[in-house]
RNA sequence: CAUGGUGUAGCUCGGUUUGAUAGAGCACCUAGCCCGGAACUAGGAGAUCGUAGGUUCAAAUCCUGCCGCCCUGACCA
């Protein structure tokens, strides 16, 4: 990607009227961009890291057993009449078709996904079934806040398992929280697996939060065995822990994962059964598994940068590489064209400042916002030594190192 | 939905108290100069001051309604 052509820019300010570090580094380094509270553009930079994010997903969830499908955003209000929900949700964007026929933007896909398993499942050897999709869910909610941590329109993994019993289902339950908690390792993300109250469907869930200022739920923390209770389920006044008896942390923190047991909630309103080996018909029973993929890009965001910029790991980085010229010689501009172009064709994912315009203080300055790990300078200075610069975003030292040893070293990594 | 803050050029802000020709910096265009941490010089273009109404000889400025954005709260299936 060459700076010069990206359809993007960076702002020297930050925008006023953000508060979270998530919004006002996002927009100024132009990952994202606002049409309205809770509705955002991603812009190049950012679907990057959004892809990046959604793949790690997508990866974890392939080598659990799950099976990839795409569901539709618009679903017709006899769906949501089928499970009682068409009035009772409360964030429910309704919309009308001129032709006649009602919709909504769906902000949850139970009703559409039992409608295809009704038409799929009617033996106990059509289970276990273990299926997904990554997309674009629609909430309406009172108060969109803090850039991408809530949002009217927001990206999500839900992860459904349907199972013939309690047992097999309860048995995969763990399968999915060991999957997260690789997932969450991989983005570089420490999310503190909390219990939490099941809403309408179960008694308990389980939050994945990490902990951060900006996030709106609050956690109770055992800091010698680290379980941790999502204050929402606490009645007691004492913070000792339930389970070692030490003493609790209080803590806010962004939810960036929810699972828990849906059990044969909506089996029931859409009469989802399967026969067993002894020809009885059985509600089949089902686990929820969600993950909001542009909340994560938030709260990294929010939890990795400094004063100067964001930090991305690099697992979820727009790119591996910020390739900058020095502007001055010709030389330097036409070393660094072919060094981009000979890391580009080695696989290497750069970000390429090209810019005649700028300075060599704003490609720095630019290069700090946006955080791509690894830095790599071409000046007259170091191309006096066949050199690149390398400096990491995470890090302050330099080093030169020859040029033809940095196209070795991309390659193997 | 309630409280508070806020709305002037693509971005960040002056100007509003005390009504009278709308200003700057950045970004952009032209030319020059410079080139390792957000340069410089000269010139240029860009704003019906959120919106609708009211008061006034005259409104960015005063009054009223509405809208957007941000914070806090309520909500979160």
């Amino acid at each position: 990607m060459r700076i010069s052509r990206l359809f993007s820019k960076t702002q020297k300010k930050s925008p006023k009227d953000e508060e979270s570090k998530n919004a006002r580094f996002l927009e100024q380094a132009g990952f994202i961009s606002k049409s309205a509270a809770g509705i955002y553009s991603f812009l190049p930079l950012g679907l990057r890291v959004l892809n990046k994010i959604e793949n790690i997903v997508r990866e974890e969830m392939n080598t659990v057993g799950g099976i990839e499908i795409l569901m539709p955003a618009l679903h017709p209000k006899e769906s949501w009449e089928a499970t009682g929900r068409w009035a009772s949700f409360g964030a429910l964007f309704k919309t009308k078709s001129n032709f006649g026929g009602e919709y909504a933007l769906g902000p949850t896909h139970e009703e559409i996904l039992y409608q295809l398993l009704k038409r799929h499942i009617s033996s106990y050897r059509d289970l276990p079934v273990y299926i997904y999709q990554i997309q674009t869910k629609f909430r309406d909610e009172p108060r969109a806040k803090s850039g991408l941590l809530r949002t009217k329109e927001f990206r999500m993994k839900d992860f459904y398992s349907f199972h013939t019993d309690d047992k097999d289902r309860d048995a995969y339950y763990e399968v999915i929280k060991k999957a997260y908690a690789k997932i969450f390792q991989k983005l570089g993300l420490n999310a503190i697996p909390t219990t939490a109250g099941g809403g309408t469907f179960s008694e308990l869930s389980m939050e994945f939060q990490v902990l951060c200022e900006a996030g709106e739920d609050i956690i109770f923390l055992c800091k010698k065995c680290n379980l941790a209770v999502n204050k929402e389920i606490v009645s007691s006044k004492t913070s000792k822990c339930k389970n070692c008896g030490g003493a609790t942390i209080e803590k806010k923190a962004i939810e960036v994962g929810n699972i828990f047991p849906l059990k044969e909630h909506f089996a029931k309103s859409v009469n989802l059964i399967f026969k067993d080996a002894a020809g009885k018909e059985k509600l089949v029973s089902a686990g929820c598994y969600g993950l909001g993929t542009s909340r994560v890009m938030g709260a990294i965001a929010e939890v990795m940068s400094d004063d100067r910029g964001l930090i991305w790991q690099e697992a979820v980085a727009p790119a591996s590489v910020h390739l900058i010229a020095v502007p001055g010689g010709a030389e330097v501009k036409k070393s660094a064209e072919k060094l981009y172009d000979g890391l580009i064709a080695k696989g290497a994912e750069v970000l390429y400042d090209d810019r005649d315009t700028a300075t060599a203080g704003e490609k720095f300055a630019d290069a700090d916002l946006i955080g791509i790990p690894l830095r790599a300078v071409v000046s007259e200075k170091t191309l006096e030594k066949n050199s690149v610069e390398l400096k990491k975003r995470s890090e302050n030292k330099t080093v030169l190192i020859k040029i033809n040893d940095l196209n070795s070293m991309l390659h193997a990594s």
